[in-house]
DNA sequence: TATGAATGAGGCTTCATTCAT
DNA sequence: AATGAATGAAGCCTCATTCAT
């Protein structure tokens, strides 16, 4: 367990960091103030200087997660306009490490957020608003790729939503192995032993072609 | 918001299915004994008399998860038995339809097993005692379609693993999808407004030849 | 645990018996009906077609020390008719162990009147209304032989009151025993090694010439 | 009923006095921590800042009186050195006045400790140990009367038990003595109007020569 | 700013007692 | 008479929040 302090140099920063441990490791309602503020090094009532109430802090924990969602969407759009020189299969490649990267970047912050969400309205709120934007340069570089004719169909109604699935299975992944590394359960067998490098290509491989496609050409 | 009554003729029943109510929409820590009991219309102390404490509570309203996860389980040993006769993309489509199922009809015992699992071992550990079985047919019928050269390429280590991300993948769907359904959230614009019957076919299109792929023949 | 059906054969001694065997083991306020029942082999609410309530119980419990204290009270007179045949030394050793048997026959039930005393005004007036009998009889023998000249000093104020300390140091010494005997603490070395004829011997001779008297012949 | 609040100046200290108060008057588990709590002023939360449950706080209420039993043991041996120049009756005396202190400057400590003595092992081995202790340096003193001619015979194995009885005697005279004083209950006579110091010399008159004995010279 | 004791509402649980069967 | 499910009051304890220092 590093030492909280060089996660932030402001009392602030530091009561951010344990919040977000603490939250992530036994769930919002699990998480006490005074627990937060002993990982935090400061007292209890000290937390109460920088935030207004233990709501407060979990949205300040959330709101890297959220800037984060945001730029990956924007990262989107810069090789948008460089799509010509683009295979769609580094395309993918590409969305899959950089998601993969964000999970496991913020993954306590993830954690809270996607354990929160289906008992917050308002956090649901916030994190389809930020779907949305996605959603968006998601078409754009879709159709570009259908136009090119190298994914095969229109966009259907599923389309999207299909793809919104598979980063929630992105985030599945991530989570259970994150789950056994932990080591507070056992691994159920060889199905966990996971190499990244080879997972990022066999998923990109299967986001291309599926169990049984083949390449057109 | 039905009667609960019809859900079970004995009070234990009636405990079980307010509990299973509760703690999908508050969370296992957010219900409070009191509004369950109120919810099966019995006093607090009642409850007692049927379950030793909350958690046994939460253990037996995620029994039908657990038997539901292990018949599923089974569902795929007779096809198997069976899979000369069938071809990939219906046992694709038959799996997808199953847990799409699993999912809606067990929608809050997984709501719940998915929200205290990351903060529960003992969940954690049933839950993946429970994959382990599973893995164990997925390989059977992986290998036997790639002897019969449906599926391309031979397992990879990330191959079941991957096939876990498809079900976490359909889990996120259902959730979001009942998230907004349950019209506590805005939706984000159309991308939720699905169709069971098309999603199924595209899903499993998406399973089988992936964006970009198409059939070998 | 022998078979609580022999104590007796209706269900209401039944009921005390099993209720008296509780008490003593856990307190008045530590035992619970549920387990009370349970022990006598009946259900719980039946109990109360027995008794109107716990306390009522209670006190069924404490009856029979009550008709035992009188009792021995009782037996002393008797000997005080024949007193002139009679030596100290036999009525105190008779009177010894007619109180260490009776402590022994009704150790449950001292252990809980005495552990219930100090809490209950009615319990207290109680036994010190068996108390005051008691005196009375005590003073005659105690002036019979201070007229024979065995006993050298008239009754001082504190001469019953010793005699009463005397008593309850008997008490102690016994639940001491039984406390160690039940192997429920490790017993403070050989201290509680005691031989139970030769106890009875040694105390007479302790009551008799305390530390350091002797005869006076 | 004189106000807590002199009894000590810290909360923590306020607390362990209203404690013992209510646990002497109700038993430890006839008192509820909200009138403890009341009755040291503060809020029923507060206490679990000063005390994690309710049974530390017993075990804090009694520190004095281990303490006071460890204390009465070591000042037997001091006057053990100078035994020489004591006569038995002395130390009798000195030995009876000194328990009869302890015990009623910790009554309520004692109460609490011999009413939960038979329903807590934990407490019952504590006691044990502080009485193995005593029991060392109380055969010493016997041993060395006893070589004088003092003590007339050899300590016999029930010797000492007698000894502990003679003191649980005492305690049972002073409770009664306090039940009655504390005008709870109607005192069965004039039994109970005793003088202390008269209580002390036929206490010791008794214990050195008995009911019947004279000195040996 | 910071502390940490204190509050008070509320959570889980127990249990004497009642009541429909 | 008996059962045992149900009640409801109360007990122990937790914790977000406040406040005097």
């Amino acid at each position: 367990m590093t030492n909280i302090e060089n996660r932030g140099n402001t009392t602030r920063e530091r009561i951010v960091a344990a919040a977000t441990e603490k939250f992530a490791d036994k769930g919002f309602g699990g998480a006490t103030v005074a627990e937060i503020a002993g990982r935090a090094g400061i007292s209890e009532g000290a937390i109460y200087r920088h935030f207004v109430s233990k709501d407060e802090l979990l949205f300040s924990c959330l709101e890297p997660v959220f800037d984060c969602i945001a730029k990956i969407a924007a990262e989107l759009l810069p090789p948008k306009r460089e799509l010509r020189e683009k295979e769609l299969e580094d395309v993918l490649r590409d969305g899959i490490r950089s998601r993969l990267e964000m999970f496991a970047r913020y993954h306590d912050e993830f954690k809270i957020l996607f354990g929160e969400l289906p008992h917050s309205a308002r956090l649901a709120r916030m994190y389809f608003d930020a779907l949305r934007e996605q959603r968006d340069d998601l078409e754009e570089i879709y159709l570009w790729f259908h136009s090119e004719e190298t994914i095969r169909r229109p966009p259907s109604r599923s389309a999207f939503f299909i793809m919104l699935g598979q980063v929630m299975g992105l985030w599945g992944m991530q989570s259970m192995l994150r789950l056994v590394e932990d080591a507070e359960v056992e691994p159920p067998g060889e199905m966990f032993a996971i190499d990244g490098e080879h997972l990022l290509e066999d998923l990109t491989e299967f986001m291309m072609y599926g169990l049984a496609g083949v390449s057109a050409e």
